[in-house]
DNA sequence: CCTATAAATTTGTATATACAGGTTGTCAAC
DNA sequence: GTTGACAACCTGTATATACAAATTTATAGG
């Protein structure tokens, strides 16, 4: 197991504490010199830690007051750069395989281009769907290229987040991506599995996602019935 | 005129140097030991600019190789942190003025909770239309308190992007926010603005926008057609 | 009690330095 | 020519330090 870089560390640590409520949303973080002490680090390292939580939302700096708390990022946080299921983060968040993942050749990626390699090594292709409080939320079609990925249409990705996946198996790491939103209408099979009526309006995201592996990228389409959830982002 | 800290100087100058192109996607960018001699600065102070370009989606930095430029974000940035017109930055993209800035009281602010100074100072109203190659793309309903904007509602906002509009004239600059996107069915009003056929699915987007004036905010409703074009946004 | 001033606290900006770790090119040995 | 070792270069991480600027708290004076 690798180790994390200590700000990393301390992101995590004041990440979990507000996303279990240790700290509440109003509350002051402790200063950046207690935070200092507490973990035996230098300014600017604790900087970087508290840098991060701002730009994910997870606090607000003001000169000469402190860091306030506020609070986990809420909603179904798509949009954001973490995973699907460790941006949600709650126990009630399913992940249901529809598709095992399965070696074909490359169709079409959502509309992005695919480089050479990737076109020649075939794409792992598989279908998930995504259901919060017994209500289906996401239909999770996701296309990666066979590279460098040896037994993975072995392994199960039942609840387990695909990001968090690739990273412990495979040291590959999300570094950004880009996406095209669309609203449509549901067709017979996405009504299907969301549970909407004939022609109810959903949502489409296709997502092409970089990693720290040059050249292998992720392509996943999600369709989403917003009636009962949002997708929320912050920025 | 108030100096940029520097790190912000580095940043806006090579952020407009690959805007413009003087810097195409795939180059390097001169390595953080050039950049330091250049600007006279040290590492740190350069390493921030570059971090910002990073989490803006303008580069990708590599250990032991460099800093590839990545391009502009593209696409219709209105889930970038930018204001719409000034991401769009098409000379094609116009704004429609569909109801003048008034002053009008608070009733609803698209389900963010609003507080008691911004309930207490009144709201200004506005709604715009922004049209690409002539055909209108949003619809757009602005809020916000009437709070320190003296003589607002006699200023003209066509084709002026609010974000800058409130930057210059009063020292107001958007800070973050979150937004909620939902896909919905279009209504009556919706369907003769956007020019869309009944019951069509279109894109909802409520955001609520911090800016660096403590308790003021930005209450923003879009509704988007994406026949022709999907909002599109870079993580 | 209220007010104005000063001090303490906290974040913002900037520098100088050191070493680790990944990438690329060079150059000698085979 | 190919390979392997090494050097040069580049970004990543971390520390120590200094001063500026905004906010809060304490203090002294009325």
């Amino acid at each position: 197991m690798e180790e994390l870089p200590r700000y990393r560390q301390v992101y995590e640590a004041l990440r979990q504490a507000i996303s279990e409520g240790r700290y509440a949303p109003g509350d002051l973080l402790p200063s950046e010199h207690d935070l200092c002490q507490r973990y035996s680090l230098a300014r600017p390292t604790v900087r970087k830690a508290l840098d991060q939580l701002v730009s994910d939302g997870y606090i607000q700096k003001h000169q000469g007051k402190g860091s306030i708390v506020k609070g986990a990022p809420r909603g179904i946080g798509i949009l954001s750069l973490s995973g699907t299921t460790s941006a949600v983060g709650r126990p009630d968040f399913f992940t249901r395989i529809i598709l095992k993942p399965e070696l074909r050749p490359w169709t079409e990626a959502f509309g992005f281009p695919i480089n050479a390699a990737e076109q020649q090594a075939g794409c792992i292709y598989f279908e998930r769907l995504r259901v919060l409080d017994d209500a289906p939320v996401f239909l999770d079609i996701t296309m990666l290229p066979n590279i460098g990925l040896p037994n993975f249409t072995s392994y199960n990705l039942e609840n387990a987040s695909l990001f968090n996946f690739l990273r412990t198996q495979y040291q590959i790491v999300v570094t950004g991506g880009m996406q095209q939103l669309l609203a449509i209408r549901a067709d017979k099979r996405q009504r299907e599995y969301l549970h909407v009526k004939s022609g109810s309006p959903i949502l489409q995201l296709n997502r092409k996602i970089e990693t720290s592996r040059p050249g292998f990228h992720i392509y996943s389409q999600v369709f989403c019935s917003t009636r009962k959830y949002g997708l929320i982002g912050t920025f």
